[in-house]
DNA sequence: TCTGGGGTCCTAGGACCC
DNA sequence: TCTGGGGTCCTAGGACCC
């Protein structure tokens, strides 16, 4: 059977989901800051109409926050991950096909019924969300991946949609295209767009009818890809079991520079730790590791110093103390006193499943120690993050990330329940 | 004073082999 | 003096996404 692709986009998310336990906020401009509190990165339709921009640092856009009364969140991932969990969860319960795309974001496969649009089923489906979840979605429908996102565009900017397009079968499809720059079309960043304009393709519609050897020589397979997509010929299949990562990786800028090796030690331990519990959530083990860290790169009156070291296992491990000893390694390699140092991060890489390892002569069994990770995973899920951990992790942690301005994690925490008074 | 974090895919180019 | 051709694998870096 023929299907066609619905993009599930929720509105706004990390705003919404901030306004779902503080009903009072409805209609009122929110935004939500980046880790640190370092700039924007979700408005609320109402932050969007006065015209605070995606991606402004919040220093800059302080003043004008204040002056409309813009409610100002740190970002809450405890809560917008449950709430994601939620909607994706709606959408498993009523369709066979979802992939999960991002936080925000699934694909659903549709079956496919000619001449018949799929936006009725589509509104049931948002309906559900909103009743179930309280968060509102948009729903974009097409041929191919690439033409549901447009859908979706044109879902969410025109009111008068409802908030569900289906671009199958659409008899406006070459002047919607049309209106459209090929900035916006999913996959074409500003590298490709700048290509494109210099050579007078402008919009989605010239994109769609572009020469293929000159998009496949300039833009690579995956701009070829993008304009046959355009075309309705589908490229990119749906895919609702995604591979293991290929990588993790954990990193942060600090609350507050860190000079000292004690301190970066505890940062690097502490991120090692979380991604660490990552790899062995996915049933995966590492065989290489690497640590990078960075002084503040935007004070150029800063003396710099940008650097990464990678370290192989002996063989691949999942196991926190044996990924510890190669992390420590590469940092008293890279690590230089002097230098306020800004942010640091983890990668764990050459990840395979942990039930295939090859076994090394000189790398010891991990059977008890699997046992053990076990047991701090569990432990740490039910207690909360940290119940457990390594002692070179840190206490106090005086570097944390700063977050003035969160939310509580209302769903995912006895102690931030949200409290209803129920008389006067 | 103050600028996020976590991923994927693709290509070019070097190392190495026969 | 002259100095092949073809293949694989790996890595770094660019571009893009949310």
């Amino acid at each position: 059977m023929k299907k066609v692709f619905a993009l599930v986009d929720c509105n706004n998310f990390y705003a919404s989901c901030e306004r779902l336990f503080r009903p009072e906020l409805r209609d009122q401009p929110i935004v939500v800051l980046s880790n640190n509190d370092g700039c924007v990165i979700a408005r609320s339709n109402e932050a969007k109409a006065l015209g605070i921009s995606m991606g402004a640092p919040y220093f800059k856009t302080k003043d004008l926050l204040a002056r409309h009364n813009v409610h100002v969140f740190s970002s809450n991932y405890a809560l917008y991950g449950d709430l994601s969990q939620r909607v994706m969860t709606i959408l498993q319960q009523m369709e066979p096909e979802v992939q999960i795309y991002s936080i925000d974001e699934a694909f659903v496969s549709l079956p496919y019924t000619p001449g018949n649009s799929q936006t009725g089923y589509a509104s049931y489906l948002q309906e559900k969300i909103w009743q179930c979840v309280g968060i509102p979605v948009s729903i974009g429908i097409g041929p191919t991946k690439t033409l549901a996102k447009l859908a979706a565009k044109i879902a969410k900017r025109d009111p008068l949609c409802g908030g569900a397009f289906d671009l199958t079968d659409n008899p406006w499809l070459d002047q919607l295209l049309a209106a459209f720059g090929v900035q916006d079309v999913w996959g074409i960043g500003r590298q490709a767009a700048r290509k494109l304009r210099g050579r007078g393709i402008m919009t989605a519609w010239d994109l769609r009818d572009a020469d293929d050897a000159w998009l496949r020589k300039r833009l690579t397979v995956t701009g070829l890809r993008t304009a046959l997509e355009l075309r309705g010929i589908s490229c990119q299949p749906l895919d609702n079991a995604p591979p293991a990562r290929k990588s993790i990786i954990s990193s942060k800028s600090f609350g507050r520079p860190i000079s000292t090796l004690s301190d970066m030690k505890e940062a690097v331990v502490t991120y090692l730790s979380t991604a660490a519990e990552k790899l062995r959530k996915q049933g995966s083990a590492a065989e290489a590791i690497q640590v990078f860290i960075s002084t503040n790169t935007f004070n150029p009156r800063q003396a710099q110093h940008v650097q990464g070291m990678t370290a192989s296992l002996p063989g691949p491990s999942a196991y926190t103390p044996h990924l510890l000893k190669a992390a420590l390694h590469c940092l008293d390699s890279i690590f230089r006193p002097g230098y306020q140092y800004k942010k640091a991060g983890v990668m764990l890489a050459g990840i395979v499943p942990a039930h295939q390892q090859q076994m090394n002569m000189f790398a010891p069994l991990d059977t008890e120690r699997h046992d053990l990770m076990r047991a701090v995973d569990r432990t740490n899920q039910k207690w909360g993050r940290q119940t457990l951990q390594v002692a070179t992790a840190g206490f106090a942690k005086p570097w944390q990330m700063a977050q003035s301005r969160k939310s509580p994690a209302y769903t995912t925490n006895w102690s931030e329940l949200p409290v209803v008074n129920t008389c006067p």
